[in-house]
DNA sequence: TTTTCATATGAAAGAGAATTCATATTTATT
DNA sequence: AATAAATATGAATTCTCTTTCATATGAAAA
């Protein structure tokens, strides 16, 4: 892209569209919503019982607490890390929804889609 | 990564999920997915309406098409691209909600977010 | 107050998706 | 049949996000 950066086609109002599906792509973002939505963890937890180093998840837990997908709360030297359900479960629902009824199990994109 | 793949860590089911919210983390093919709500097109008209190459315009529709936010039927040599309302705008919806009601308006991550 | 535990941060490297551009394909029109 | 119009495709490049790893920061324990 040459002048404006990609970004910017979102004018203001969809920077927050662009952060929030940006995070929710990201497969290591997915496994540390669907492990926050059964209970809140701290960094330490989330990465060993998703078995990923540390960094990691501190990396992506700050882009999913940057659109406020997760929030933290200190508790002594931990920061225990929790889910907003009410967007991302009604979301999921969705797309479990799109997936069965829309795509009737071939959503898979087998080949034809660019998205690997 | 060293053998895995990213994907592989989805397992089965989540696929589907990678490929929808790829396909959403794209300024592009929101653009595009905001001017077929309004109105379904063909390819050339959605290249002209938002001012894009038509072959940036083709690969979007193919990745949108393959997790059937789109869907297309021929009508001469022009193919007419269609929304798939019943998921996409109900997402929308709760962006938007999240947006105002948590976000409460500071959505777009300034600097501290990792995603640009 | 030094050590240890817990988390965050920065920057370089890596991976994946988007863009570009040339060209192929497909369907209509003449 | 030849041409034109509409769309699709492939491959190289570019762009953006993720990963990695070394290290910094912060908070409790000894």
């Amino acid at each position: 892209m040459k002048k404006s950066s990609k970004k910017k086609e979102y004018k203001k109002l969809d920077k927050t569209y662009h952060v929030f599906f940006t995070n929710l792509a990201n497969p290591l973002k997915i496994n540390i919503i669907l492990s926050l939505k059964r209970k809140k963890k701290s960094v330490t937890e989330l990465s060993k019982s998703l078995n990923i180093e540390q960094s990691k998840i501190s990396h992506a837990l700050t882009s999913l607490k940057c659109c406020k997908i997760v929030h933290a709360k200190k508790k002594g030297r931990k920061r225990i890390y929790e889910l907003n359900k009410e967007t991302i479960l009604p979301m999921f629902k969705l797309i479990n929804k799109h997936a069965k009824t829309v795509c009737k199990g071939d959503c898979v994109c087998k080949g034809d889609c660019t998205i690997k």
